[in-house]
DNA sequence: TTATTACTTAGTAAAACACTAGGAATTTAA
DNA sequence: TTAAATTCCTAGTGTTTTACTAAGTAATAA
């Protein structure tokens, strides 16, 4: 398997789709600006999410992205595996000699492991994590109510 | 978090030593013949997992690698963090501007499930994965079980 | 018809990967 | 004391992956 910061583009970008889909499609230029991540590296990933079914996009002005399917329908495997490639590790399939088992033991514990790893993000949906986010105040600095900040800011200057 | 084929490179070997390190020191050349990775590559990831106190060199003949700690003390994550330097994503901790907190969003959400994926194989424990392979008969050609490491982390398969 | 968007392809600098090469330091055994 | 085995260290290298720039083509709304 793989998990790299690549995945972490991806997931991001259908996160921010996710977020602002509600209301219209969204362009890979507003992806771009939100996420700091460039137009064109967008398009590459999107090609792949879209072979994916994970994204549907729409031409011309006042187009550009929705999800392909319910939020709750895409998991974070699905992200990953459709830019990243999961790779199967073992090349040992029946073909190789097996080392007295010893090297074959220690390709299947890994993937074993490799699985669960991918049955635990297969669990985890999108709307999973957008309903986290509604849920707790993530963010950056915290923004604090305006109403309280003329205050704040009158008490420390 | 980055999981990549280096990363299974080190579990892998790690695994090796979990199970061939009984009687005596383990050398490189026998996890590099074992496994199929180059003797030189193999040094340069155990540089790393010493540097982590993670397995403990012995020079001269009849030397070899130990575990640094018992395996039921080395998770999974311990060795990819090792070898993979476990980097942290968003660069907006406090400094960079939020984009209207769209953007930090969509970071900390990154993060949260981040950890979460961090957390769960940091749970699982190289005797873990020996366990399993004593238990079950792992090889190459014989057909595995669906799951052999199902109940590991208490994750339903 | 024009602007806007998705889509496509080619190229590229930088990093990571996996390895080769050549040695130095340490220790065991002949 | 010498030779061999092993860890330990550093430098270099071809390949792949990243993340990006550039330059388009195709479809569509106004």
């Amino acid at each position: 398997m793989r998990l790299s910061t690549k995945g972490r583009y991806a997931v991001t970008a259908m996160l921010d789709l996710a977020l602002n889909g509600q209301d219209g499609p969204v362009t890979l230029s507003d992806i771009s600006e939100n996420q700091g991540i460039s137009l064109s590296y967008l398009e590459q990933l999107f090609a792949a999410l879209r072979a994916k079914k994970l994204v549907r996009g729409v031409r011309g002005p006042g187009g550009g992205y929705f999800l392909g399917r319910d939020a709750d329908e895409i998991s974070i495997a699905n992200i990953i595996c459709a830019v990243d490639e999961w790779v199967e590790f073992t090349r040992c399939q029946g073909k190789e000699d097996c080392r007295g088992g010893q090297r074959c033991l220690t390709h299947s514990l890994w993937d074993d492991l490799s699985r669960q790893i991918y049955e635990f993000i297969e669990e985890i949906s999108l709307a999973d994590l957008v309903r986290r986010g509604q849920e707790s105040n993530h963010g950056c600095h915290k923004e604090k109510p305006a109403s309280t900040l003329g205050e704040i800011s009158g008490q420390a200057a």
